[in-house]
DNA sequence: AAAGCTGGCAACCGCTGGACG
DNA sequence: TCGTCCAGCGGTTGCCAGCTT
């Protein structure tokens, strides 16, 4: 393995003068030396094996590369909608405990979760003006981006087995646990509706007879979160809210890059999981795909509630 | 086609806490 | 108890590819 194909983060020159150390991307040479060299004496004294091994690297970075990048289990590519889903969820207990986190994602580096969070999660909160570690910022993740990640990983499910009857995905057991422990979520002709009734005693996501989705809801795990301000809205202000939100090929982008508005606002709410039906080409549409889960009209939709009812 | 801008991410930096003499 | 070393963690940097103008 190389190193990065498209890095140099660091001065081109490579080299630290001072004690003869190189820094910057790694060549090929050295990840063969320093995986040989694990190989035979195992990951640890980092310091003695930067020594030993005849890498002029610090044992830092030497740990770093290997964690990250050399490490056969480590995996590459995007993250999977449960890897996603999870890292909200754990990162709302836990917070930037990122090595934390990355125990309960194996193969992922706890570097690239903390990318992950930073570039997109914190970026939609910068979109929308709000604080990503604020109350409100939480509450619109518990609300639309997880339901609908919930959702997808629902609907990537149903039609591998409609593809293949043998290939269905079953979500590990965490996700299955986090899905009940969700605010119910249905999707009806009143837009999006995110409650915390707890009448629901079933464990996991079900689709319903009119093609709601409803997501059970576990009070205790999410007993720490403020309450929700849909429980207190009428439907005149559910109609309001978040019409058409399931169907993300719409959004449109502003000038300040904000996605703002719906090209065509869907004609018909009654059938909204067919919004989502889209094949996975079609469902990007030019927005990157994590990107678009989390639809920016709904989620500008929901902070103007949220401010309204503060 | 070129310049400017932005996002993604590998790698570095500084700090902290545990182990050990 | 104190000092030193080291591993690990979270924050930050800065390059590059791709996109936009």
């Amino acid at each position: 393995m190389s190193s990065s194909s498209k890095k140099s983060p660091r001065s081109s020159t490579d080299e630290d003068n001072s004690h003869g150390l190189r820094r910057g991307p790694w060549t090929l040479e050295e990840d063969t030396i320093l995986t040989k060299y694990i190989s035979c004496h195992g990951e640890r004294h980092w310091n003695l094996l930067a020594k030993r091994s005849g890498l002029r690297r610090t044992g830092k970075s030497c740990r770093l590369r290997w964690l990250n990048y050399l490490k056969p289990d480590v995996k590459r590519g995007n993250l999977t909608p449960q890897e996603q889903l999870l890292i909200l969820e754990l990162h709302s207990k836990w917070g930037n405990r990122w090595s934390k986190i990355a125990q309960h994602l194996p193969g992922r580096a706890d570097n690239e979760i903390k990318n992950y969070w930073r570039t997109r999660v914190q970026k939609q909160a910068r979109h929308l003006k709000i604080d990503s570690n604020s109350a409100a910022f939480q509450e619109m993740i518990r609300c639309i981006w997880m339901p609908r990640l919930l959702q997808k990983m629902q609907l990537s499910s149903s039609s591998s087995s409609i593809l293949s009857q043998n290939s269905a995905i079953n979500p590990p057991p965490i996700i299955e646990q986090l899905s009940s422990s969700l605010p119910e979520v249905s999707l009806n002709g009143h837009g999006l509706r995110c409650s915390d009734t707890s009448s629901e005693q079933s464990t996991s996501p079900s689709i319903t007879s009119s093609g709601s989705m409803n997501f059970p809801h576990n009070p205790q795990m999410f007993s720490e979160y403020p309450s929700n301000p849909f429980l207190d809205m009428g439907n005149n202000d559910l109609d309001a809210f978040l019409k058409g939100c399931d169907n993300v090929d719409n959004c449109l982008s502003n000038d300040t890059g904000n996605i703002m508005a719906y090209m065509e606002p869907p004609e018909e709410f009654e059938e909204p999981i067919r919004g989502c039906q889209v094949d996975e080409n079609n469902w990007t549409n030019g927005i990157n795909l994590a990107d678009s889960l989390w639809n920016m009209d709904e989620a500008w939709k929901f902070r103007q509630l949220q401010e309204r009812d503060a």
